[in-house]
DNA sequence: ATGAAAGCGCTAACAT
DNA sequence: ATGTTAGCGCTTTCAT
């Protein structure tokens, strides 16, 4: 591997000299620029971009922080993320906590020391050590969908209650009065704010006597199967199930169909996230997106702007969601 | 940020000596060595990793190359990469080409000149391009998947062969006699592979005037529902069909679901993967599968080798698929 | 218009 | 048992 030596020597300049044509940080003679140039090419020269990094403090590369790289929801994102990077000349170092913080702490410290000049946390799981670890080492950070508000640094939040509350009129205005809700595990903040959602938005029907009711779920599909056998055995079954997310959604209708229940003649079902499996299943199941591609991309776009200017103020935005309506919902049996 | 000259200085010792008992790479007292400890600790010191890159040529640094991180195949594979490479102290970039040469050169050109120890490559396009700009670039390579067998470099190959075999096998021991393939995209080596495994497979059978043809798909969803439509054209229908992959065959159910026939009891569907959805469609997808996390672990398992022993004899390993039986396939009507 | 030289933070061969 | 010193390959200030 060539250097800016043997360049330097073989162009007949100094290696500052090289460095200057290289960068275009100074004129330099047309003709001296040539002899560079074509010295470069007669050695293939490739730079070295620890040296520089080591000599400019930037090193044009980035961490992205997801917490389990099989979740549907992340693919997208991460597409968002990458290609806007790599469109900026940023390389992504990709970690997966796979829910574990100790491994999470491990990558990012490593991260860290790799003097990487941003990074994205997308942790679901908010866990302070993380944050902690990241505020103090004065590493650009955008958060992405960290449940609370109002932290200090830059950070993108999704806003489920547009979609929630959509979901809640539209099964109204279908007809629905017994509408249930299968949450996600309570450990899981944003999981609880969708329950939160879900109770408001009911709560403004006071005057109907909606009823309702909150089951556990846990944001996978024999969740969702579970939450039926649950229900099953009520006197008198809800003809509506929104979901936390579209895995539980698939499964209560798996579950419906098991007890003979027909979708959506006899119950209707809305899901969350709309991840590819929602246009798969049968009836294709009624859910409420989020815009994962945009919120990488968007994510990106944060971490550029802070990586270029140290002192912006704090960006910040919330992504809504909304209904989409397919076949998963109809009117109510009357 | 502290480094080696603060720590000496107040350590009272060299730079050297905090080399040393930072790497534990030479004898030093116990009582200069803690003195050292201490002083690192009051500065609460991080290593620069860049100049230790620098340094030493070696920056605990790997690549991954997909085509689209959207693809159901990857996520596994990349867990199963990224899990044994924090394991062992290494950080994964992660270049999703997307089906584009040109930005998959340009992630890799980066990387290479950010002194990667090694790459994995599983772009299932094999593209020459790619190959050439890495073998010269001496970075330890794994390829997974390469289509074509014996190159130069460490592999790891899919045997699509023994599952599609039992595949064929099992439609046939069914009763089965006329059996159809709907492929992959002609352009994909693996999908050609596939085709000619089947074709194989069902020539053993040449005694028992088997019927087969091959459908064009294109390894999604409409691509099975298209071949479905190609299907019903003919007088009599087969009633069995064997899919290049599970998007596929997911694709065809749904076509003869949509025509009023019904899976498995008149037509019996096998697909290729063994992706999460192929256990949540009904029937649930009797499958080829192909065991992607190990395939990750292993590719990783492989550089890790070649890193530590530049010159170890080629590494190669043909992983074989196999038939998982579930409920798309029965019986043949008589 | 170009060069010399110091420095980024670490390692390692060579002294002592 | 520890220190001196010369790199690793690049950038950048200061000279000329």
């Amino acid at each position: 591997m060539a250097n800016y030596n043997d360049i330097a020597k073989l162009a007949k300049v100094s290696s500052t000299t090289v460095s200057h044509v290289i960068n275009e940080t100074r004129f330099v003679l047309p003709e001296t620029k040539k002899r560079v140039k074509d010295a470069m090419k007669k050695l293939s020269y490739q730079p070295n971009l620890l040296a520089r990094g080591l000599a400019t403090g930037k090193t044009h590369t980035i961490g992205l922080v997801i917490s389990d790289i099989k979740n549907p929801f992340y693919p997208e994102l991460i597409q968002g993320v990458e290609e806007l990077a790599v469109k900026n000349d940023y390389n992504v170092f990709l970690c997966n906590t796979d829910y574990d913080i100790e491994k999470g702490l491990k990558s990012i410290g490593a991260l860290i020391r790799k003097k990487i000049d941003g990074i994205i946390i997308t942790s679901s799981q908010a866990d302070n050590l993380l944050l902690g670890e990241m505020i103090n080492s004065k590493v650009p950070i955008v958060l992405v969908n960290w449940g609370r508000r109002n932290v200090k640094v830059d950070n993108i939040c999704i806003d489920y209650k547009p979609g929630i509350t959509e979901a809640v009129e539209c099964m109204v205005s279908l007809g629905h009065r017994k509408i249930y809700f299968v949450s996600g595990p309570k450990t899981l903040k944003t999981a609880k704010i969708r329950i939160n959602n879900f109770i408001g938005a009911i709560e403004k029907f006071n005057g109907l006597g909606l009823k309702y009711k909150v089951i556990d779920g846990n944001h996978k599909m024999d969740g969702g199967l579970k939450a039926v056998r649950k229900i099953l055995k009520e006197k008198e079954l809800p003809t509506a199930v929104i979901c936390s997310n579209d895995l539980t959604a698939i499964g209560v209708m798996k579950g419906l169909r098991l007890a003979g229940i027909k979708v959506p003649e006899d119950v209707s079902v809305i899901g969350l996230d709309n991840i590819a499996l929602t246009k798969i299943v049968s009836p294709m199941l009624t859910t409420i997106e989020i815009e994962r591609y945009r919120i990488g991309k968007t994510a990106m776009e944060f971490l550029l702007k802070r990586i270029k200017e140290k002192d912006l103020p704090r960006q910040t935005v919330i992504l809504k969601t909304k209904l989409i309506v397919r076949g998963s919902t109809s009117k109510a049996k009357t």
